[in-house]
DNA sequence: CATGAATGAGTGTTCATTCAT
DNA sequence: TATGAATGAACACTCATTCAT
């Protein structure tokens, strides 16, 4: 009997390779070769998982992007903060305030640049989307006692609830954007500012 | 005797090639070979005016960045149209709403890509900053009937106006990250809501 | 205690996956994954039969090769026929003019690259030649009704019939790479008129 | 002013090194490393003068094919032999009797192998046919004291003559291609016995 | 006996850059 | 100033083969 693999297991194991050097390399350092020698496996081994090198990059892209949403929404839970605290909590950590946040903002990036030379590779888009959606849906529905939507998908039931999760949404992504590209410009500081002006006009 | 040769209007030349290498096809088909062969020009001669692929680009980055603030404010000018209107003019000229815009939004990406992966060519990103900076804040004094910025640098004089243009700054990014990415869910309709709602916030 | 596995058999049904991966997608689809997969077996599993690739194509090749004089002979017992149409039905088989037996004469050209780059594998070669030799002397020997040579590797007992035979080999061999080449001169009907052409000679 | 360099004459020189390797290495050695390494350029200078492989393989093929008619057809101008010299002089050079003509019968063979596998490369196959047709139909010409055609692709008046000229075209492949495969069996020798016979029945 | 994980050399191709002319 | 020839490293991908299990 040959050595059993968890297929699931090494493809997360390599899609955390993606991970590790987009965050040293940046973006345009993903050949399956340096993968291949961050991972420690050979280029050819990483065959047996991921046919092509898209394919190995979309699903690394669109795991982080699962994750994102199960990793933050814990911040609601946190009873010793207000319901503001916690929204801003769960905000800050969408956006690339610090060096773990800034490689999935790359990733998030990353699949932009898939978007717009391969059309196709829906998924991961539309997981990061989704995701993002999700945060935004559930901090308006914390910051105005509503209940939160069930499901990843679902919209707010009030529709000017959901006009506002949309617009923080794209402040969400247009800080995302600024911080990473303009860090000197949008700091942390006026992050927290945008957004705590942002939520104000929620709660307003 | 060498031949005379415009350096300014040569580059000027070569920068339109880029555009419209990026606009058929994209930022990954934007390869020295390319660009060549869209000016008309050989590969070599492109190196008597920049000397590595990543100046050229950079160079017909931020001339596109620079112009773009010229050729919008315009809009303002217009007398036929109300102080609104004008403005949701300017704000829609910056967004990829059509393929004219897209190409410029996607211009930016390049430009990010490259703040990305190589510090130190920031004259692009700044251009781009500050022009979209300006065209905000032009915005945010029109509603408002505030007087308009005598540079392109100096921030408003009010500061909670200026924190609206900034606020509108980080709306404008995110809606053309969004749109580009994610044209069927962000559309032009969307656009334009979102946009009236921050303009609201503004005036009011 | 190990299981009992049939070599002999496992080898032929391996070489009639070769077959198959052949016909669909020629000579040069036969990787020893392809052939793997279109066996249902394993790479590894197909290294206990076989140690390299060239032995499995080899083998392969001369199965078929072998069955080749088998399988037409029969038309030369079909009584329905008279001997001219038997020794023309004979050939015909023998020549590319469906799809099955383009197969064959794929093989075969497999056999003459195998040849021209590895001395050595003399094997296949060598049924092919004798095989196709026979079904020529078996074709001289009926049309002009003399007893037919006892086994594969016997001549013809007169010397100008051999040498009618021989021609006979030369031209199904020169027919099968101008019908395999260029179908659109060398069409089914020109065949068909050469291969008469060169019997009424061997009658004459 | 770069250095100008002749490209139909670099294409021929990258041609030569081609055969060079068909006839050191045999088909399969043509690889583009192997070619580059060979003509003493580098892979990437190919690139300026046949934007693929095949495109230069395919070159490399229809150039030899176009040379050999015009190099064969000299003899046939001998006053020195006779005419069924001549004729046997003009087929022995079609045939792979020594390491040269060897080569040009591989680099025929290796069109067989693209026809087969990349349709749509008809060129190189075109010219094989044609050349060798011509050939053959010289030799019919030369033989019954028939005017030769005048040009390449011109049949021969005479629908018999042609018939001959066809087999004998069938004939010289298929001794082309067992002298090529089964030099143990198709000797030089046998060769030339088969040629005559065939001479023999134009004549007859 | 059989698996399939893993290797590493090999493929064709692309590309920014250099440089003699 | 301008050319385009030439380089050589890099790319993604394929493959026969090895081997621990």
């Amino acid at each position: 009997m040959p050595r059993i693999v968890d297929h699931d297991q090494r493809r997360r194991e390599l899609a955390a390779a993606v991970w590790r050097v987009v965050a040293r390399g940046g973006i345009g350092a993903t050949s399956v070769r340096a993968i291949a020698a961050e991972s420690g496996w050979s280029t050819g081994a990483i065959r047996h998982y991921f046919s092509t090198q898209a394919e190995l990059l979309a699903f690394a892209a669109q795991l982080m992007m699962e994750r994102v949403p199960e990793r933050i929404r814990v911040h609601l839970e946190n009873a010793s903060l207000t319901p503001l605290d916690q929204v801003v909590a769960v905000l800050e950590e969408m956006l690339p305030l610090d060096e773990e946040r800034r490689v999935e903002v790359l990733i998030f990036v990353m699949i932009a640049d898939f978007t717009l030379r391969t059309p196709g590779i829906d998924a991961a888009r539309d997981v990061a989307w989704a995701g993002t959606r999700y945060l935004c849906r559930l901090s308006a529905a914390r910051l105005t006692g509503t209940p939160e939507p069930p499901e990843l998908a679902t919209p707010l039931a009030d529709p000017a609830l959901e006009a506002h999760a949309s617009r923080l949404h794209v402040i969400v992504d247009g800080l995302s954007l600024q911080a990473l590209m303009f860090p000197d410009r949008m700091t942390p500081e006026a992050v927290r500012a945008t957004l705590t002006g942002a939520l104000r006009e929620i709660t307003r």
